[in-house]
DNA sequence: ATTGCATGACTATTTTAATCGCCATATCTT
DNA sequence: AAGATATGGCGATTAAAATAGTCATGCAAT
């Protein structure tokens, strides 16, 4: 019946993390699953997905339910997220657009 | 017909700029779509939507992308999520454990 | 310049998530 | 203590994600 999948502790234990973090950003504003689902435009179902560290939820849910009750993403927390992007696509545009795999070159160490 | 979702732009950045990192990432590794997709155990097109910040993909397969190529998730100071998980389970066992209405209370506290 | 492979994008199909409704239990308020 | 409501969990239905496959384009190395 189900696939199954296999996830690393790391992604377990992040998921779980967030969703105690979401779960603690409610309560400490005071809000029912059910008004907190709302304001999120999702079902009280899902939320309690969210709130356990499901994994299988979709990644947008879980931000927006995130967002709402202030916690911060990743390590998004000092900086804004637009400089951030703006950071990543000038780190991008300095590599090849395709990855190669080459012949024989040792040069293959990063950081 | 499609359900679209409204997100919110803290959201949106959010997750653009996860999938920005997932990329550099696996160029900076010199792994291709069609490897970091085998690595992970999901499809590359499934990995094309994390890449772009598609906010439909489940968390899990997100997440576990993310640690494959070495994108910190939360912060990464704390090598370990395991201990940041119980002082989030500390803080919610001085909560109730139901959110109760009637109290009409002012206090919202930021995070 | 040519060739090979990486990437972008799309379709059709299968698989799974998300929702809804309901009931049971726990726990807050009076 | 009683009443009210928040929470936990489950089954059935609906909506959408994930996949496999394919084609076109483009870059990269030869």
């Amino acid at each position: 019946m189900t696939k199954d999948r296999i996830y690393s502790s790391y992604t377990r234990e992040a998921a779980s993390l967030l969703g105690k973090q979401i779960r603690l950003g409610r309560k400490q504003r005071k809000w029912t699953e059910q008004e907190l689902a709302e304001r999120a435009g999702l079902s009280r179902a899902t939320l309690q997905k969210i709130e356990k560290g499901d994994l299988s939820v979709a990644l947008g849910l879980v931000f927006e339910v995130a967002s709402l009750v202030g916690v911060p993403l990743f390590d998004s927390g000092s900086a804004r997220l637009a400089s951030h992007i703006a950071r990543t696509d000038d780190k991008l545009a300095l590599l090849p657009s395709a990855v190669r795999k080459p012949g024989k070159v040792p040069v293959d160490d990063d950081f």
